[in-house]
DNA sequence: TGAGCTATGATTGCCGACAATTCAGGATGC
DNA sequence: GCATCCTGAATTGTCGGCAATCATAGCTCA
């Protein structure tokens, strides 16, 4: 059935739906703090910007409102949302009944290829962030949460865990001290160590104290909205 | 129905946009179990049966599927969520991790008005179910979880409370053993009485008995899905 | 001079239409 | 007879346009 050597679709290599590859686009740019909490997202700026119509910014811009990173008021517009400090706190504490006893289960059942493909991510993070990219780096380190509710087999977990990494990955964009030392890396190693020795309460304890760690390492201090040129912050992507 | 020449409100106040308004609809339509899990969503066919476009049951569809009551598959259209077993398994297992130690948090910061609330609250609860009006007391009992969220001040963790009642709900109407006969009516009770008293502690093992009670609750055999017409289940409303 | 009101401009909400894609049925070849 | 291919219909994805709504700037008046 595969055949390699003729494509039959004259597509490009993946027909990707525009509106998901629009929202995708606007993700990385939110999260890597190409575009600054609280600037207005306006339809046609978008749409000539990315070259596509209104209709699919807009599904685009209410997908992204569903994971919180935008806000949309009525008549009114979308704004990348930007997180104040009782949002930061109430999505560590969700996230800090979510993720020990998750990563205790996982634990219990990752299996070897679990463990390899754990390492492997941890690996990718350490030169992602060995090479500087810290936005690149903040993404793995989120990402690093996702598989191991994976790894629990509990899907829906999975998929909240996923928006509050987003979230928590905007705010560390915005309040996060010191944007170089990232500390938790050690947290991320003795996670897998505890995971790989089938220590479920080790690992519930490491990532209960991972998590209060990460809140701990914000700085709550407000921050003014500047505003930039949308066409210039996508021009890269 | 509506004639756009005659000013007299042709949809009570105008402050709730279209889309959202199709979105409640059908949401109550399949969480009271009108529409049949499977059953395919034709935008074209909603559309008519509502009385407003495609664009508009487009985003109330988008909504449902993020609240993961239906499930969009591209290019072929919007099915009503058939959840399976192992996806009310995770459901309440989620819910078993965040709702115990909201319910003890709100236990510890319940103010007087609060528990009048939730008196009040599960006096209407009881009078749906007296009434015998099945759906409405499961649709309420949802909202009895979700306010407690709320008192525990955790907005963020009182929405993916909101989304797994909704699912719950959904499970409820598909795999429920007695629709008569619901005991849980009681751990409410109890939990009110625990939250009155401030006592943290009891409020969370009930919660959390409460939890493992419904999941037992359910029977998992599977039903085949049947097909029914959409304007005449919505025409009631 | 400052406050309140009005007019203008810009942007969203909603709609129908066109093109792209998928699914179903029938025809064809082995 | 079975599998494969082709063709047709139906539905979704996307687009630009029109009306409704909101924010802003200017004007009037105390």
């Amino acid at each position: 059935m595969a055949d390699p050597s003729v494509q039959t679709t004259p597509t490009p290599p993946r027909q990707q739906a525009r509106a998901d590859a629009v929202a995708d686009t606007l993700r990385r740019a939110v999260l890597a703090h190409r575009i600054a909490p609280g600037t207005k997202l306006t339809e046609d700026e978008l749409g000539s910007a990315l070259g596509v119509g209104r209709t699919t910014v807009r599904d685009a811009l209410r997908a992204l409102a569903h994971e919180h990173l935008v806000e949309i008021h009525r008549n009114r517009g979308a704004f990348v949302a930007r997180p104040d400090k009782r949002e930061a706190v109430e999505i560590f504490e969700a996230r800090s009944l979510l993720e020990p006893r998750t990563a205790r289960s996982a634990a219990e059942r990752a299996s070897r290829t679990d463990v390899a493909a754990l390492r492997r991510h941890l690996a990718e993070e350490n030169a992602a962030m060995a090479s500087g990219d810290a936005g690149h780096a903040v993404y793995l380190s989120g990402r690093f949460h996702v598989q191991i509710a994976h790894i629990a087999n509990q899907r829906t977990v999975a998929q909240f865990v996923e928006t509050l990494v987003l979230r928590s990955s905007l705010i560390i964009a915005l309040y996060w001290q010191r944007p170089s030392a990232m500390c938790e890396c050690h947290a991320h190693d003795a996670l897998v160590d505890a995971i790989a020795a089938r220590d479920g309460a080790r690992a519930e304890d490491i990532m209960s104290g991972h998590i209060v760690d990460l809140l701990s390492g914000l700085d709550l201090a407000e921050r003014p909205a500047g505003t930039v040129d949308l066409a210039k912050a996508l021009s890269g992507l």
